[in-house]
DNA sequence: TCAGCAAAGTCCATAAAATGGATTCAGCAG
DNA sequence: CTGCTGAATCCATTTTATGGACTTTGCTGA
């Protein structure tokens, strides 16, 4: 976990890059961002990962007003990461919950990922959450692998980006100072 | 990747949780989403994944105001992300430049992560950014893996919280209507 | 010598979001 | 009918983002 990551076929590696070989348009990176990547829709994922279903129970859960959980609550339906549904407790009139769909829980991943990442450089000593498994009880963690599902060095590893989603000539810069 | 992970010990999976086991404060994933969870830190960060490491580079491969720029870089640089440093171009007087720390570029794993998802949910048929292995030259992917790095399927993973990271009493709610 | 330029910012007025408190709405229990 | 609760919405205030112009520094080429 010491190198950058490296382009296929680069040689000269001190020359600054200047751009991003993806566009933003075409990048699944960015996209994702633009869908769950602001402060409160990752904090209302988080609680979602936990089991959190109900708008209340996020809204104690987080502290976050109201008006900003509905509209994010919405949005995340909108793009198919929550649904939206009604359950019924006895004795209970019908009510909404919002549970993870399987592209919300497909979130996991890289949530742990990044939990990992915060146990490394952001936590103590203590980890308050971590994953084991229930076979062999040993420890689990997020890793890269090859395609036989053996952990791979960094080292080993390049990045190749499709020719086709290079960035397009770049619609023309507008001037620093215009009037 | 298709069953929500779960709690180590819970039998009945269909009472809804209704609190985060883990509190903010000491949950290692939301103080990463306090450093980096917004969408412009995200794209920078983005950027600087890819090698950017300047200014005016990030300034027009993002399209993000200047103003916000400049706040994200230096909060990056106070929180350990990123580094500020001087170089030099031939015939050219001193700038600065922005580079990422050990700690920065081990967000790579992460991004890959939540690229692969974006991929998944997201992309098109082509994927325009892709990792392969140097050596064999197979196609490396982001997974769980155990101990002895071996990948291992969800449904043998389950979460284990710290017992004394447990959530506590939880400071008294405030009553929905005050005066 | 000095005008021009480029990188790395700052300043400022306007626009958009977040915040938090009160209010609304629906339907079950008593 | 009244109270209660989960799920919202409304509204005034505060915070943050936005985008354009302006500033600074020290090089280069004329």
């Amino acid at each position: 976990m010491n190198l950058q990551l490296r382009y296929a076929g680069v040689m000269k590696d001190d020359a600054p890059i200047r751009r991003s070989p993806v566009s933003l348009a075409e990048c699944n990176l960015s996209r994702s961002f633009e869908l769950i990547g602001d402060r409160w829709t990752l904090l209302i994922l988080r609680s979602a990962q936990h089991g959190l279903r109900r708008f209340d129970d996020f809204q104690a859960d987080l502290d976050i007003p109201r008006t900003v959980l509905s509209a994010r609550l919405a949005s995340l339906v909108e793009t198919g990461i929550m649904d939206k549904r009604a359950y019924r407790e006895v004795g209970q009139r019908a009510r909404v919950e919002y549970p993870l769909t399987k592209m919300g829980r497909a979130l996991a991943l890289p949530f742990m990922a990044m939990t990992q990442w915060g146990d490394k450089y952001l936590g103590g000593k203590k980890l308050p959450l971590t994953l084991r498994s229930r076979t062999t009880g040993g420890k689990i963690s997020v890793a890269y692998v090859d395609e036989k599902g053996r952990a791979v060095d960094m080292t080993d590893i390049e990045i190749v980006i499709d020719p086709a989603a290079r960035r397009r000539a770049a619609k023309k810069r507008k001037p620093r100072t215009s009037a």
